[in-house]
DNA sequence: CGCTCGGCCTAA
DNA sequence: TTAGTTAGGCCGAGCG
């Protein structure tokens, strides 16, 4: 569940990023209209429940366990029976994970000890949970045969390398008796380089199970002998594969996609006393590996099923400056709502309490004398609601840790629920261009100087995983025009901008040292082609857009980074430029090779340019008659290692040159905050940033700390004035703490 | 004072 | 166990 591992909301920087926990002393929130709203949510909520003869009270006496029985609603729909012989299990499938066990009779793959057993968690149309093991599918990797090596030297070949990674073992707890399942000859070819479209001899060498192919790595790449073939070092391809990702490939699983199962080919477990399911699930099956149907996430396959979403808050009753600890610090409140995916509102509002607490509205609330209590009763509450994704802010790294931690302080008996804790490139060396006898037109030399064959001889894995992307890019976005619903847009909205992305991050793993496809001349030869094709735009640009070829100014590019160009035209008006640049943009692309084109994107007016990825501007996009932003890149403003007054004060001075206009008014306003420095009137929180000043204010805790670090400050504060820059202005502020350096520095010459 | 280096963060 | 890249600006520290 990809939701659970990530660390929830907006980045803040550095070591205070983890979620503090939260003093009970104060509540700083008045009434709000989120709470109007909740109270008029409450009311309707209660007319609908007297109506179904509920209890009308939101908080619950001290001391009551939570039951199941308090509202039945909250529990996931029934699961009618289920036929394997005739009936179909379609569901959607949420997480994919593997273990170890024992096999099930009647499944494919190994009967002896441990074998791995893929396991999918999901959820059916109708809401109902199930949990698939997966039986039959064992890890493997390749190597090239060796020269001479035929069919009958596969026996040899496996017995010899069993024994030595049994050999290599230093001890043998799950008691392996065959490490190596099968061995056999196929015709490959290494994606590096091309080599003439001439496959290769590989054998393909199966495991019993996923850790055995790192030794089996090892053992034939330090040197292997068998049978009568001299030692050699064979080198393994595929041998980083994680298991539960070769299994998807080789299914055609993908995240969170529609998986069949059809009638007659899976097994129900039934016997829960016999302790047959080993899951909370609704239906567990057993399936063999190439029984299953994964549907490709189009169409009709693209939908959610009505997963259950929990979402809960944790306070900890802490010590006074000190961050709380589970060892120590109870747990005083429990916030949990859940939410049907597609509907409006979370249908269950809870709030475990300990002690009593003030009516929430909106919420019914537990009340508990004793937090072990509390603790085991949310317990149950999560079971009973069954929630298929569990989600808060950083619970993954500050409430789930807590609560267990503190319900094994406490030593609450069932409090450890089950949660699923988740337990190329064408596919050329030099050499070979004589040796595959290739002619100059059937390959390129990049500016690098690395060649690539072209599609005609071979069409590269890499062009080859673009172009479904982008193909599929094109479906989304045309189902996204002609869809009317507006939570389907957004996923089919969403679906295509995970498809841009994962069509720009192909060249970015290329270029990663340690990664599963690393190919520098692709990375390199991408980012020569991008400097080529800039020097190129602007040899067009400035020969074209002349006043000698009748147009209104000599265009001049005036800067560009890596893969754009900013062009200054020299017409009058914004709208002017964009036309022009709207144009400029379509005439060079036609000097490009397909696909590659130049877009025009925006208008800065006007621009300011301090330096290499340093600029500012007003950026105009569709309307040339207001701008939709200041856009600054790479300033002070946009920088986490200033203080605010810093980026406060630059901010300010941007406005007033972008504008007002007014370049004076900046260096006015720049000198007011450099006075206001000197005379003490600036509030030290301004100032207030780094990491080490936020610590070290919490170390002096209180307003003692304000006035010391005020003292600090002023006293090591100092300005400067440049003689030889009359626009250059500059101030040092306390060198020893705060980076808070203030510059403000520009050129007529450098705006535009 | 000018130079280089490492640290940090951003642009793309 | 776990990992996208390079280019480049600015600051502070250290050195001669």
């Amino acid at each position: 569940m990809e939701f659970k591992k990530r660390n929830g909301g907006p980045a803040m920087g550095g070591a205070s990023q983890a979620k503090k926990g939260k003093m009970n002393t104060e509540w700083e929130d008045s009434p709000s209209q989120f709470e109007e709203e909740l109270a008029l949510f409450d009311e309707m909520e209660m007319e609908a429940e007297s109506g179904e003869g509920q209890a009308g009270h939101d908080v619950i006496p001290e001391g009551d366990l939570f039951s199941a029985d308090l509202n039945p609603r909250w529990k996931r729909p029934h699961a009618p029976p289920l036929q394997p012989i005739s009936d179909t299990l379609i569901f959607q499938q949420i997480d994919l994970d593997y273990y170890l066990g024992s096999a099930v009779a009647g499944m494919p793959g190994q009967v002896q000890g441990k074998v791995p057993i893929v396991r999918m968690f999901g959820v059916t149309d109708s809401g109902n949970s199930v949990c698939c093991h997966v039986h039959g599918f064992a890890p493997y990797f390749y190597v090239p045969a060796p020269n001479g090596f035929i069919n009958a030297h596969l026996a040899e070949f496996q017995r010899e390398l069993n024994s030595a990674v049994l050999k290599d073992m230093r001890s043998n707890k799950d008691n392996i008796a065959v490490t190596v399942l099968a061995v056999d000859i196929t015709k490959k070819e290494s994606m590096y380089h091309y080599h003439g479209n001439k496959p290769l001899d590989f054998l393909r060498i199966t495991m019993a199970m996923p850790r055995l192919i790192a030794p089996a790595k090892r053992l034939l790449e330090q040197g292997f002998k068998f049978a009568n073939f001299a030692t050699q070092s064979y080198q393994a391809y595929e041998a980083n594969i994680d298991f539960e990702i070769r299994f998807m490939v080789d299914s055609d699983v993908v995240g969170c996609c529609w998986i069949e199962l059809p009638k007659g080919k899976y097994r129900l477990r039934e016997e829960r006393s016999e302790g047959q399911t080993v899951s909370l699930c609704q239906y567990e099956v057993d399936v063999a590996w190439n029984h299953l149907v994964s549907h490709p996430a189009e169409e009709e396959w693209q939908r959610i099923a009505p997963l259950r979403v929990l979402s809960f808050d944790i306070e900890c009753a802490g010590r006074k400056g000190v961050f709380p600890e589970p060892e120590i610090d109870p747990v005083i409140q429990i916030a949990s709502m859940v939410q049907r995916q597609g509907e409006k509102e979370p249908f269950i509002r809870m709030v475990f309490t300990l002690q009593s607490c003030a009516s929430i509205v909106g919420s019914q609330i537990l009340c508990f004398t004793q937090e072990k209590l509390l603790l085991q009763s949310w317990a149950e509450f999560v079971r009973t609601v069954d929630p298929d994704i569990i989600t808060g802010y950083n619970i993954q790294n500050f409430d789930l840790p807590y609560l267990l931690n503190r319900a094994a302080t406490l030593k609450v008996t069932c409090f450890l629920l089950r949660f699923i804790y988740f337990d190329l490139f064408v596919c050329v060396c030099k050499s070979q261009v004589d040796k595959l006898s290739l002619a100059p037109e059937d390959f390129i030399k990049t500016p690098t100087g690395d060649l690539f064959v072209k599609s005609s001889v071979r069409k590269g894995l890499l062009p080859e995983i673009l172009e479904n992307l982008l193909s599929a890019r094109k479906r989304a976005k045309a189902e996204l025009k002609k869809e009317t619903d507006p939570f389907k847009k957004q996923v089919l909205d969403g679906r295509q901008l995970a498809l841009k992305i994962s069509a720009n991050s192909v060249y970015g793993f290329t270029g990663a040292q340690v990664g599963k496809l690393p190919c520098l001349e692709i990375s390199q030869s991408v980012t020569g082609f991008g400097r080529q094709m800039i020097e190129q735009t602007k040899q067009l640009v400035e020969s074209r857009y002349t006043i000698s070829n009748g147009y209104q100014a000599d265009a001049k590019v005036v800067y560009g980074d890596t893969d754009s160009v900013m062009v200054k035209l020299g017409v009058a008006t914004v709208q002017e430029t964009m036309n022009l640049g709207k144009e400029a943009a379509d005439w060079v692309s036609s000097h490009f090779v397909p696909p590659i084109k130049l877009e025009f994107e925006k208008v800065y007016y006007p621009y300011l340019l301090i330096n290499k990825k340093r600029y500012a501007g007003l950026y105009f996009s569709s309307n040339a008659e207001h701008h939709d932003k200041m856009d600054c890149k790479g300033i002070e403003t946009v920088r986490r290692d200033n203080c605010p007054l810093v980026a406060n004060l630059i901010n300010t001075c941007l406005q007033n040159i972008l504008i007002d206009r007014d370049p004076d008014g900046a260096v006015a306003h720049a000198k007011e905050v450099i006075s206001d420095l000197l005379c003490n009137r600036i509030d030290i929180s301004q100032l207030v940033i780094t990491k080490e000043l936020t610590r070290t204010a919490q170390e002096y805790a209180g307003k003692q700390a304000h006035v010391e670090l005020a003292e600090r400050c002023v006293f090591t504060h100092s300005t400067t004035w440049s003689s030889s820059c009359p626009n250059l202005y500059c101030a040092s502020l306390n060198p020893y703490w705060a980076r808070a350096k203030l510059r403000l520095a520009w050129n007529e010459n450098d705006l535009y």
